[in-house]
RNA sequence: GGGUGAUUAGCUCAGUGGUAGAGCGCUUCGUUCACAUCGAAGAUGUCAGAGGUUCAAAUCCUCUAUCACCCA
């Protein structure tokens, strides 16, 4: 049966991926043979609401290279699959199909009902990515397809039956750092998105610059005082010079002066110096409870940027964070969870009157800070928005705004311009009409990349881990090269990154994803409980006493980390062993929230006063609501999905992982936290090789994004071109540390690669190459005694060592050109068509030879290529002959070049040059493309006249030469092709254009005087013989000798031609 | 502002000290029985610029310019 022209990869590729699945072909330890070692590879996770980007296929076809190539080597692989659960974006999606389907809001739910439907959604469309990857042929052994929420309540475990109870080891692991100290509870600022109402990560923010505002306003100084206020200029120069009863603070958030807790100035502010330490007054709020602040000195103000002084608020900027701890300043938070202002709490004349003795030295409590609620009653609840054009109208109306000149620049667009007289404006007389400062400048905004909205650093409540305290052994795992990052520049971004390390918030205010084992009781000892009579019983004055003092402080719940609940129960007998009796005996019970805690215990202390029935009373303890940050789950991928905490038998094959491939931008939010942790949990680093890769864009650089349209979306280059094609660009452009850039053009150049393969085959099978095929053992090679045979042979063996060289080194792209110049240069060019003649031989042997060879060529085509264009090998492998295995499961070969032949390398190389010399003579000469023409030799040594009687027919047919004969010198208008060892010359007086024949030479001539040249240059130089090693001179030599004996030739030539005239 | 990297053919990129390559595109020719998703031939480079180290620099060092990314 005749095969087709080309690959039909969009009906071949289900048929494939169908027989590799029916294999069970990528199972872990397939084709893995006794002795040798084994091989894994995690995937990174991508979201379970994910769709296949070009970045995934990018970073999964290297992926699959790799583990397709060990595991033909034998090795024990294992490529390991699944999904995170991507909080937010699940949630989202979830919320978002309520809403159409129902109208419902999640908190139309309760939390169960709600991720009952969260499993359901994930049931349905969880498995979309999966079956992307499967389309590009990713040979993940999908039997054990994990999922970082698996094992979680409400999971009715369908879709990945076989993948591990994440959730236990999550858990566990949780517990077991709460328990080291490693974890804790605190206030600190944090990313928070009011739209989600959550704390999100720094992975989850964009910083896009937006066209926005900096206001200058004024703070005067307290009492009235006054100043000297002196500009100079880098020479000492005074520029300017004036009293000043303020300072000058620019802002692009004036809403959040009204948390603003000082002033600061850089200490070496010589304009400032004579204020720092007195008070100013905040200019925004009711004119009776302006707050002063103290004028502080800091190094985080630039001295050269605005006035030089920066307010501080603390709660809600993460520079200014920084200077409040240095500097002891109070961080009052002004926004509630949607980002408005805060309307709870005492009235601000009470709150200001509180703040103000702060700043006036008074002790503090960062918990009582957090009460008070500084915003001015008419601005409360206000959108942050709002509150800011607000509080800007109330500075400006009141004079306190900085005012500059209607023309001044810096006022952007909206600022008038004065036409000059020349340009037909008038002369002005009047002084220019003075406007408030308010510059116009494009200023870095964060936003959600999920909710699209303003991202607020907010001073919260949040679970973080101390990763100062984890981080030492990530650092010393690379720096002592246990773990080697590529490219090395990757090392000194993590190394940089991991020794500023911050704590990690690993809370997240959301329902989908891994509740918090964290329980809450009252601390009923600690507002100093007094049992009056000093009988250890309680009576109702002391109970109602307890009550009030919980319900009133609110944040002094005390807690305790376990797996569940029963577990917990028991560790909250430090609370009630403090208490006296009957409290002490109280049962602990789980109660919804705090609220109801407050309630239970005081009708169960109602209780104990009527019955005086111990056995009633009740100690209520509530469960954190927050989950954890995906990422803390994905941070134990690569022993949460071997089944950790269970000591497996995977755990012992697969871990520490092999290599992890994955894009530069998520090594400090997973790669660094995967170090961390896994040498926190199991004492081991979780990968020997990082491989990190650039962002794949498009073929001009750009982002893909959907605003600028230019997004490629692999399924459609995979239904247009195949898989094969995108994996094999995708290999191409993997230099390491590249850039990567997608072009169509590039990806439809790999696909006639395809074809060119398929083509080269179809050639083989309809010359009968197959019939009777032997596939022949990995370290084998065919015998052969022909030139042309022996040659390929060797060639295919130097191209093995190549490939293997480069996939040892993850130089995917060497890997992947060598074996495009090899099939296609050398084999689909030279090899088959030295091949033709000696296929029609009259010598069946001869015949014979060739066949078994180029079969064994073919072969070791697809074989080496298989783990790039795993598809197209396949399928070729099945249809030429009957195999004793798939090809995804054949042996990689391990012939050497040992096997190379130097002389057959030399000879067909000397009839290449043969070739490729008539034929560019030919081309330039204008010789009809058909014709067979005589060609004439003069000067041929006897070896390389041994060499044309072996190849004469081949390369007689390949560069149409007619005949060849030997003459004492050429006739005239004869153009010379000298190659070494021989001078041959094509006379073709008939047709030959002189001048254009002597154009020719020339130029080849001026080529070589210019090599000549410097080779003479080099090798007259002393210092060169001297200092250059010894192969180097002796190439050297040789170039030289070699490019004057052509020149010699070519001049010859050219004083033939010049007879001619 | 700090950090990291880049700058090589028209385009996209390789090239870790020995005198520059690939793919695509372009030009000319070609319907020879594997392949027009093809074949043959051809053109194109101050390796961003300026210094330095070296017998020798696209490659190592310094500075400058431009760009990109990350962190502020």
């Amino acid at each position: 049966m005749a095969m087709d022209k080309t690959f039909d990869a969009a009906a071949a590729e289900p048929r494939i991926s169908a027989l590799w699945d029916q294999a069970h072909a990528f199972r872990a330890g397939a084709n893995a043979k006794p002795g040798k070692p084994s091989f894994s590879v995690m995937i990174p996770p991508p979201n379970v609401t994910g769709a296949l980007h070009v970045g995934h296929a990018f970073n999964n076809t290297l992926q699959d290279i790799l583990t397709r190539w060990h595991r033909m080597m034998g090795h024990d692989t294992l490529w390991q699959p699944g999904q995170d659960h991507a909080g937010i974006a699940t949630q989202l999606q979830v919320e978002k199909k309520l809403k159409a389907e129902s109208n419902l809001r999640r908190t139309d739910l309760s939390r169960e009902e709600f991720l009952d439907k969260v499993w359901e959604w994930k049931g349905e469309y969880g498995g979309t990515i999966v079956n992307q990857l499967k389309r590009l042929g990713c040979s993940c052994d999908w039997d054990r397809n994990a999922f970082t929420m698996a094992g979680a309540p409400g999971d009715p475990r369908t879709g990945h039956e076989n993948s591990p109870d994440f959730h236990d080891a999550v858990i566990k692991v949780f517990v077991d750092m709460y328990d080291k100290g490693l974890i804790y509870r605190g206030k600190r600022l944090v990313n928070w998105d009011p739209h989600f109402e959550t704390a999100i990560s720094d992975l989850e923010v964009e910083n896009i610059e937006t066209p926005g505002h900096m206001w200058h306003f004024k703070y005067p100084l307290a009492g009235g005082e006054t100043y000297t206020y002196v500009e100079k200029d880098e020479d000492g120069n005074v520029l300017l010079q004036e009293e000043r009863d303020y300072i000058s603070i620019a802002t692009t958030r004036p809403e959040t002066m009204l948390g603003d807790g000082a002033v600061a100035v850089h200490p070496s502010d010589e304009r400032y110096a004579s204020i720092v330490g007195k008070l100013c007054e905040i200019p925004v709020g009711p004119k009776e409870h302006r707050r002063l602040i103290p004028i502080i000195t800091d190094e985080y103000p630039d001295p050269t940027f605005g006035s030089g002084a920066v307010k501080i608020t603390g709660a809600h900027d993460f520079n200014d964070y920084q200077v409040a701890k240095r500097g002891g300043i109070p961080m009052y938070r002004l926004m509630d969870t949607q980002g408005q202002m805060r309307a709870d709490g005492a009235p601000y004349a009470d709150a200001a009157t509180r703040a103000q003795d702060i700043a006036n030295g008074a002790e503090f409590t960062e918990a009582e800070v957090d009460t008070l609620n500084l915003v001015p009653d008419h601005l409360r609840g206000l959108d942050r928005f709002e509150a800011r054009e607000k509080v800007v109208e109330e500075i400006t109306a009141e004079g306190l705004a900085v005012m500059t000149q209607e023309s001044d620049p810096r006022l952007g667009k909206a600022a008038k311009k004065p036409l000059a007289p020349e340009e037909g404006g008038e002369d002005r007389v009047e002084e220019d009409k003075l406007v408030p400062l308010v510059e116009s400048k494009p200023i870095m905004q964060p936003y959600g990349d999920r909710s699209k909205v303003v991202i607020e650093p907010m001073l919260t409540d949040q679970w973080f881990v101390d990763a100062a305290r984890i981080v030492g052994p990530a650092l010393d795992a690379v720096r002592n090269g246990r773990v080697t990052i590529m490219p090395e520049s990757g090392e000194k971004t993590y190394y940089h990154w991991l020794e500023n390390i911050e704590p990690w918030c690993i809370s997240r205010q959301l329902w989908w994803g891994h509740q918090i084992p964290v329980w809450y009781g009252l601390d009923l000892d600690a507002p100093g409980f007094k049992d009056d009579e000093g009988d250890g019983a309680l009576d109702l004055v002391e109970m109602g006493r307890l009550l009030n003092a919980q319900s009133m402080l609110p944040g002094d719940a005390i807690h305790h980390a376990a797996a569940d609940f029963d577990s917990v129960r028991a560790r909250f007998g430090d609370v009630l062993g403090r208490l006296p009796t009957p409290l002490n005996h109280a049962r602990v019970v789980e109660v919804e929230d705090r609220a109801t805690a407050i309630h239970q215990l005081a009708e169960s202390l109602a209780a104990y006063e009527t019955t005086q029935d111990p056995t009633q009373l009740v100690y209520p303890v509530w469960r954190e609501p927050d989950v954890l940050d995906t990422w803390f789950s994905s941070g134990l991928w690569p022993i949460g999905t071997l089944g950790w905490p269970e000591q497996t038998d995977e755990l012992d094959r697969f871990f520490p992982t092999s290599v992890l491939i994955t894009g530069f931008d998520i090594l400090f939010f997973w790669v660094a936290r995967m170090m961390m942790m896994q040498l926190a949990v199991v004492d081991e680093v979780p990968f020997h090789t990082v491989y990190l890769h650039q962002l794949v864009r498009d073929e001009k650089g750009k982002k893909m994004s959907k605003t600028t349209g230019n997004v490629i979306d692999p399924l459609e280059i995979v239904d247009e071109y195949g898989a094969d094609a995108l994996r094999f660009t995708n290999a191409s452009m993997a230099s390491i540390g590249g850039v990567l850039k997608l072009s169509v053009d590039r990806i439809a150049g790999y696909r006639n690669f395809g074809t060119k393969l398929w083509n080269a085959t179809r050639f083989a099978e309809m010359n009968g190459a197959f019939e009777g095929h032997t596939t022949l053992a990995p370290d084998a090679v065919p015998e052969a005694t022909q030139t042309v045979n022996r040659w390929i042979v060797g060639e295919t063996a130097k191209v093995r060592e190549t490939v293997d060289a480069a996939l040892q080194e993850y130089r995917f792209n060497d890997a992947a050109n060598g074996l495009y110049a090899f099939t296609w240069h050398k084999v689909c060019d030279w090899y088959v068509e030295f091949a033709k003649p000696l296929l029609a031989s009259e010598d069946p042997a001869v015949a014979a030879e060739t066949k078994t060879c180029m079969a064994w060529v073919i072969d070791q085509c697809l074989i080496m290529l298989h783990p790039f264009m795993p598809f197209i090998t396949e399928e070729l492998w099945g249809t030429t002959a009957k195999r004793g295995e798939l090809l995804v499961h054949r042996d990689w070969p391990t012939y050497t070049a040992a096997v190379v032949d130097p002389a057959a390398e030399r000879e067909m190389s000397w009839v290449i040059g043969v070739v490729d010399g008539v034929r560019s003579a030919r081309a330039q000469m204008h010789v009809p493309a058909g014709l067979h023409i005589p060609m004439l030799v003069t000067e041929i040594t006897a070896h390389e006249d041994a060499a044309w009687a072996r190849n004469a027919t081949l390369i007689q047919r390949l560069a149409r030469i007619e005949s060849l004969e030997k003459v004492d010198a050429f006739p005239k208008g004869c153009a010379t092709v000298p190659v070494g060892g021989a001078v041959f010359g094509l006379p073709l007086a008939d047709i030959i254009d002189v001048a254009e024949e002597k154009a020719r030479l020339e130029k080849t001539i001026g080529k070589l005087d210019k090599e000549i040249g410097g080779l003479k240059g080099r090798l007259n130089n002393p210092k060169f013989r001297e200092s250059a090693p010894e192969e180097v001179v002796a190439e050297a030599e040789g170039n030289l000798a070699a490019r004057e004996d052509e020149k010699a030739k070519l001049q010859d030539a050219m004083r033939r031609l010049e007879e001619i005239g």
